[in-house]
DNA sequence: GTCTATATTCCGATAGAC
DNA sequence: GTCTATCGGAATATAGAC
């Protein structure tokens, strides 16, 4: 897709949910429009649901997508045979917070929206195996840490997530989105240091 | 106020605020109806605009608790000039997981709805000064730690609100909600000594 | 102060022409 | 496939009786 242009050579579906994801990310569910959508998106109202029949459709298409862009990015690292423990955590640092620093707002949104109607789209993550027993969750059991690796999960998830979820007010606090992207772009090689030091 | 037991003993006005506590917090500002405040408090519809003029009014008294709630449990304590840094640690954890064990969606709940209009709400924390300027960053800084003291407050928070905006996935993934719960109130100690570990 | 009934605005969805 | 115009319902807010 070209930089910064209007999406004139994308099909009017695919430039409705490319709309679609960045009204619903911003706003979330209950706030976006269909107009909001149907304006960003330079077609007519009429066309949204000619192609995805109803608001919660359209929905339903784009948190899927970014239920899946969340965690798809954390499980296959969790997963993997190969790769030792220290490894992983600076894997998915870099990777979360690469990710992150492009989307700021998709795990607040994700998050959000699970909480707004947990039986809808909890299931959706489904990661309860694909987490539990993951070959990270039983290598850090392999340590004989003496805190369940629950706790150091969550705090790998913490450290790395919550700045992005709590960014408009720490945007402000550090000094301005520069300052901010820096500040993160730093945490890639400092969060593994941090989890490691948890581990002895 | 009388546990479980319906606020028959309130004033109109104190149940509707009750339940527009409970709604607002619950749905967010676009998702919550007025006639679910009215339902939940007993009342009719009417009474809400005769005691609160608009849904916008309403919401703002309670965004002003609830942002109030979150942080003023934080600042006193970074500001404290008598406290060392290491049980300024204990207390934060402490208080933070207790306030949140009972209130777990504040923080998703004030973060979502400063995200969606951050103009109005963002100055509304109005914590720069009086988080950059605390004590609590002085004695960071009295360290000598070869990253910003701003990684470890971010850290800091990090490990204990993330669990609580994650509560709706991480509840599942442990188990159930005895379970989460359990693992946070053991967080009260292990909290202060992760961060401790990262002062060296 | 509290209610019922209603006004008004807004929004999702569709009809129908091209 | 795309548009304009509009329907129908939902949600906020108010009028007016008690």
């Amino acid at each position: 897709m070209a930089k910064g242009k209007k999406n004139l050579d994308l099909s009017t579906e695919e430039k409705i949910m490319e709309a679609a994801r960045k009204v619903f990310t911003e706003k979330g569910y209950a706030a976006a429009r269909t107009r909001d959508i149907a304006e960003e998106s330079g077609i007519n109202l009429a066309l949204l649901n000619y192609y995805f029949r109803s608001k919660e459709k359209l929905f339903e298409l784009v948190m899927l997508e970014k239920v899946n862009k969340l965690f798809g990015t954390i499980i296959p690292i969790l997963s993997d045979e190969k790769t030792e423990l220290e490894e992983k955590l600076d894997k998915i640092a870099e990777s979360y917070i690469d990710l992150l620093l492009v989307n700021p707002d998709l795990p607040i949104f994700v998050l959000s929206e699970i909480r707004r109607r947990p039986e809808k789209f909890a299931q959706l993550v489904n990661a309860k195996e694909r987490v539990t027993q993951s070959v990270f969750m039983k290598q850090l059991m392999a340590r004989k840490l003496n805190v369940s690796p629950f706790h150091i999960l969550i705090n790998l998830l913490g450290i790395t997530v919550f700045p992005f979820v709590a960014k408009p007010v720490l945007s402000k606090l550090i000094g301005n989105e520069e300052q901010y992207d820096m500040l993160m772009k730093q945490r890639k090689e400092l969060i593994p240091m941090w989890i490691k030091m948890m581990l002895v």
